[in-house]
DNA sequence: CTTCCATTTTTTATCGACAAAAAATGATTA
DNA sequence: TAATCATTTTTTGTCGATAAAAAATGGAAG
């Protein structure tokens, strides 16, 4: 009835060569940011007033995101966001360690001095992007932006694309609970150290550390995110309930 | 020019409740076993024509099938199934044997009774199928079928959803890989005891020699397989010729 | 004979319309 | 009042047609 104006990136056609390809990218965006709220249905005229295009090509946006996780298809019920939950959170960790110390394992074995380059590069602006969230200046989408871009660089030397895409895949899920939830907002925890740390035993090549320090930093974000579940902001987030 | 017949599975309409999911599973299934070749172009009228459905329920089974990484979709180029080449197959051996070291892992680790149960009950499918293969009385199928089963069953209770979703596409990929080859057939090596022993360090819940046996089992078909690349059957399939 | 460009043909991506399925509504009975 | 069923409305899935893009064809010029 309240038909409250929803937000949605426009899509880019000049980027991409295809509709399906725009929409794609749309959705995902809006997806992992929450401006599609989790367990939300997804209604194609809605969607099509929201994003300006035709039935077909979302449809098929949405058949790929589905085949990624992000989206659910329940046959003649159309679609609908993936939910949170901390128990997929969990079971998605498990997964995510895995791949990324095998990755981070294979990185530190065959990075060249051109990757070493990168790493450098990267934590040098995910420090500013911790500096810049602790003191309340920096946006979350800029700290999100630094954060993939550290983790990536630090494994981008693995030497397998299947490693690098399904790790993508299992960041990005990631990312949907981490802005979902208000724990970097709240600075209990000193990221830069962390994640300084972990430049240090990479840079340093010592494998185990830096397996372990990262498995470590992942863990910590899963059990502050699980204490946040039963708080309002999340739950209400977890339960797909606009905010009014 | 000459329009030989192409195989094609027939659409189950019955067990699924849309046509997209019919197509998708079809798709998916001639891709692995190679009736559809690698690198064949996919055109929308010869598909239609193959599997009797509308041009929209196979674009979004196709989208779907690219996301899984089976299908590769060049924007206004169409569609074309993912060609075979043994980089990528060290490629998805390296991701595929982390994956799923860390679910067996996680498998001794959890398993319970019934999954003791369901572990020797695919071990002994697993030696009839060996067997039938190592005598030639068994097809392919049947054999891949058991294979599939075996694998899965020793990791079913790791307790991870997204490992074992990962692990299960990546097991598909190598699939397509694997029947592409005649390694198989050759009977040069002794598949049956491989899994025995396998399946002895599982029961005895021996993580590291499990894990190892595991990652062994996987290598030995890379290097059979890379040994097979230069063969002609392997190599005419690889290029997506087809056989006249 | 090759290279370039214009034209035709083929293939792809997208839309609007329709049929089928699910959900909502409301009437009827216990 | 609650439950069941028929009817309407909404939503979804699928098709055929069309516009746009790529590929193929052929002709002219160098």
């Amino acid at each position: 009835m309240t038909d409250q104006a929803q937000t949605a990136t426009p899509l880019d056609t000049v980027g991409t060569d295809t509709l399906t390809e725009a929409a794609y990218a749309a959705l995902r965006r809006d997806i992992i940011r929450g401006a599609r709220a989790p367990g939300e249905k997804l209604r194609i005229e809605m969607l099509k007033a929201l994003y300006d295009v035709g039935p077909t090509p979302l449809r098929e946006a949405l058949q790929r995101l589905s085949a990624e996780g992000l989206v659910l298809a329940n046959g003649n019920r159309g679609f609908s966001v993936g939910s949170l939950d901390m128990a997929e959170f969990r079971d998605l960790n498990i997964a995510r360690t895995a791949v990324e110390r095998e990755a981070l394992r294979l990185a530190l074995l065959h990075g060249d001095e051109e990757w070493e380059a990168r790493v450098v590069s990267a934590a040098y602006r995910m420090e500013k992007a911790d500096a810049g969230l602790a003191a309340g200046t920096a946006d979350l989408d800029r700290w999100e932006g630094a954060n993939a871009a550290f983790h990536l660089a630090m494994v981008s030397a693995c030497g397998s694309h299947w490693l690098l895409r399904i790790r993508k895949n299992l960041h990005d899920q990631c990312e949907r609970y981490r802005r979902a939830s208000v724990h970097l907002r709240r600075g209990t925890r000193d990221l830069a150290s962390e994640h300084a740390a972990i430049t240090r035993a990479v840079l340093a090549r010592d494998i185990a550390t830096a397996c372990d320090l990262t498995e470590a930093h992942y863990a910590a974000t899963a059990a502050t995110l699980a204490a946040d579940f039963a708080d309002p902001p999340f739950a209400r987030a977890a339960a797909g309930t606009a905010t009014a």
